[in-house]
DNA sequence: TTGAAAGCGCTAACAT
DNA sequence: ATGTTAGCGCTTTCAA
């Protein structure tokens, strides 16, 4: 691998001609960068970014944390950000957390050994006081750490009220809520969002926690045979929502006629079940996007810009509602 | 941030012996060791891993190049990448070429200006001359690119072959195999692991091509309407089964009594349409997790493994099949 | 067992 | 407009 003294010398010049060269910066006469670009190209030179960022000090690398890969939101985020660093020059380097703060603990140390420019966030740790201490830019997920650090959220309580306007005022009456576990401010928000337009009718719902990737059938079954009256079901995922109609299907009930539903994510599932299922979207690959644009703001010292964006979610209406 | 000239200053030793320490080679006095270590602690050093990559010329960091991240098989494979690159301290730095060769080259530019000690490609792309010039150990997924490169295959071929005897020793006779793009080496190994199994039996089926994502309904629905006697279908993943599923229904067939149906992937999906699908699993994680440690073997220098693995497929038998 | 010093590849004063 | 040189933080010979 050729280095810039190899360049150097075939192009017949000082290394620092071939640094102006490569960095476009200082005088440089016309036939000499000429000359210098021709003997890059000959020696196939690239330069060394490590020598570069060792003086330089910063790494054109970010830094993701990630609770998991295995779940739609956080990999279509990270294809986001991933375009948006790609843009600028920025490479990404992943932290898979499995929700353990002493691996979350062990990937921020090897960020600091590469000296990442920045760390955008979804994790639900609370290793906040460590991500301080790199003093570098942040910017978080999903979910606001803190004022002063740009934050990025899904509309969670937008989608949840906009589910119950939608339930509302295509004539449901009896309500329940299928969500996510509700330790998770994701689901608070939705919850709040959804009650809050309840409120606003003089409705009410019954509410039932469940798991995200696994929900119980069981409780969703028993649910639904005590409370017969059920008209309207609002699911915090598409899972949830295909479970929940299997289960109307077998007690006889028509769909959206008896009973109407709303799912939320519109994964491919949606549009896969019998009837087409009335969604509520959130924009992952814009919030990755997003998330990297205000890094890069944060990045480049900019510090006008909208700290905490909040992106809209998109109601898909299908089959499953009237 | 401090560095070893802090460190060794505060120990009242010199930089020599404080990269001893770190590195735990070569003689260093017990006392002095507390020492230094101390000093580590009280500073909160962390060694510039820059720095060290500059002299040692290696980087403690693998790329990854994937056609898209927005596939369940590769966020599962990197699952399986970064937890073992993890366990050996190695870095990950993903390159999503969204299938463009120019962007693929952009990122092996960054891999290269990073020092990149080993590559992981899922590619399909033809940069292998690309790759070589690296000169770093290459792992392929999903591929084999040439005999003297290491990859790791799901069996595909076994799949293939495994789902045409399960319908045809539970009594299909006549059969259908809705396919991915015939273009997909994956697909073709399918292929002829499922021609394989019907040519012993003496059978016949057709081929049908869908898209992967979005298979085109009309086609499966006029193809199903034009052969009535279809009493068998293998389908090359969940998301197509779940439509010939959809559209069985509709024709008033029963399953499995008229129809029995196979897919791939073991999706959620499979357990979530009604009835549950049968399906063939690919051991995703472990096909990341196999390359990373084909990847290791090559790092460390160890020429003595399985060059060419072929991970196993699992037949998931639920209720679309007798 | 420890320290001094050269050098990894690059950048940026400073000098010319 | 170009060259000389110190130094970024670390490792490793070599000498003591």
């Amino acid at each position: 691998m050729a280095n810039i003294k190899d360049v150097a010398k075939l192009a017949n010049v000082s290394v620092a001609t071939v640094s102006r060269v490569i960095n476009n910066k200082g005088y440089v006469n016309e036939e000499t960068r000429k000359l210098v670009e021709d003997a890059i190209k000959t020696l196939n030179y690239i330069p060394n970014e490590f020598a570069r960022s060792l003086f330089k000090k910063v790494s054109k690398t970010i830094g993701v944390i990630f609770p998991h890969l295995i779940n739609s939101f956080y990999y279509n985020v990270l294809e986001g950000i991933e375009e948006e660093a790609f843009n600028n020059g920025y490479k990404v380097m992943i932290c898979n957390s499995h929700e353990d703060d002493i691996r979350e603990e062990e990937y921020i140390k090897q960020f600091v050994k590469y000296n990442i420019d920045g760390l955008i966030t979804g994790s639900n740790s609370n290793l906040l006081y460590k991500y301080r201490e790199l003093k570098i830019p942040i910017v978080s997920i999903d979910r606001r750490i803190d004022a002063d650090i740009p934050s990025v959220t899904s509309d969670n309580y937008g989608g949840g009220y906009l589910a119950a306007e939608k339930l509302i005022s295509s004539g449901c009456k009896y309500l329940v809520h299928f969500r996510g576990p509700s330790i998770l401010l994701t689901v608070q928000d939705r919850t709040r969002g959804y009650d809050k337009c309840l409120s606003e009718k003089g409705m009410f719902s019954w509410q039932v926690d469940l798991d995200f990737l696994e929900p119980d059938i069981n409780i969703i079954r028993s649910f639904l045979s005590v409370h017969e009256a059920i008209d309207g079901v609002f699911c915090d995922n598409d899972i949830i929502a295909a479970h929940v109609i299997s289960e109307l299907h077998r007690m006889g009930k028509r769909i959206p006629q008896d009973v109407q539903i709303i799912g939320y994510d519109n994964t491919y599932l949606a549009h896969l079940i019998t009837p087409k299922l009335s969604t509520v979207s959130q924009r992952m690959f814009d919030i990755g996007k997003e998330a990297m644009i205000s890094l890069n703001h944060l990045l480049s010292g900019e510090k006008e810009f909208n700290f905490h964006k909040l992106i809209p979610v998109d109601y898909i209406s299908r089959e499953t509602t009237r």
